[in-house]
DNA sequence: CTTACTGTAATGATAAACGTTACAGATTGA
DNA sequence: TCAATCTGTAACGTTTATCATTACAGTAAG
């Protein structure tokens, strides 16, 4: 799975906890362990996707754009890293019956696979992921 | 996801296809177009979890120990990628309520998706993938 | 006793993930 | 207007994971 989902779960949850306060990417990073200009990236690509929004300069950062509830793990999942449970097959015979049509097998079963952990995902919306980081208090 | 679990899916699919007789890591690893020893390897594994039996030596290779309806792809997923759905969560800080808690609230739901993943991945057994490989021809 | 296999360790090459630097653009406040 | 503080992104370097390859011991068949 892609740090990247993660990253963005993690930025998300805690823009959540200061709701109508600014987060730099310098403060997250520092929560996340990981580096600002990585946060930035994640970040942006939410901005863009509408969940957050952001300002430049002094007293700027990262402040959340929609209503908790309305954004679930399915969303982050789709935004970050679709396609990461598809199997990535080597170039196989196209001569042999097997090597000539498995990819086409396998990719239709993690189609399926995908949508199905998506069923699973959209259950969880960011309101409840901070109910259980609000939890483990 | 992992390529060992193609690579077994793939490997187990062609032992299927040819019932009684034992296939070479040589001849499997050309209709997969991976190196032999990688599917040794692989083979190797679902030996010890009892799915095949090897030979070795003249006229030696792997041949199907069960019967094909009796392997599911979540068997396989077990063993050749059990926990790949688990993020990998960078060391964050301790010191933040977020940064303290989530990789045990993250944890917690990833293990739920891979259940869940599990309960589709169950639908097929390895009779399902031949059979959709058969209708490709 | 040679040939044809599996089994596995060890090493090397390639690719993906991630960190870091650098700098342009935006905004604020002095 | 100028310095300080942010985002936004490209570029480059480093680390890590994946995979290929070599090497060789062990086993079975003819």
């Amino acid at each position: 799975m892609n740090s990247d989902f993660t990253l963005a779960i993690h930025s998300l949850t805690l823009l959540a906890l200061q709701p109508g306060r600014m987060a730099t990417s310098d403060v997250i990073s520092e929560s996340a362990g990981v580096h600002p200009v990585r946060i930035r990236k994640v970040l942006s690509l939410l901005k863009r996707n509408g969940f957050i929004k952001s300002k430049e300069g002094t007293g700027g950062g990262f402040i959340f754009a929609i209503d908790l509830s309305e954004v679930n793990l399915w969303d982050l999942y789709k935004i970050t890293c679709k396609g990461t449970l598809q199997p990535k097959c080597p170039e196989s015979n196209e001569q042999c019956i097997v090597g000539a049509n498995m990819h086409k097998v396998l990719f239709t079963i993690f189609l399926g696979a995908e949508e199905h952990l998506g069923e699973f995902l959209k259950e969880y919306s960011l309101k409840e992921v901070v109910d259980l980081i609000n939890q483990e208090r």
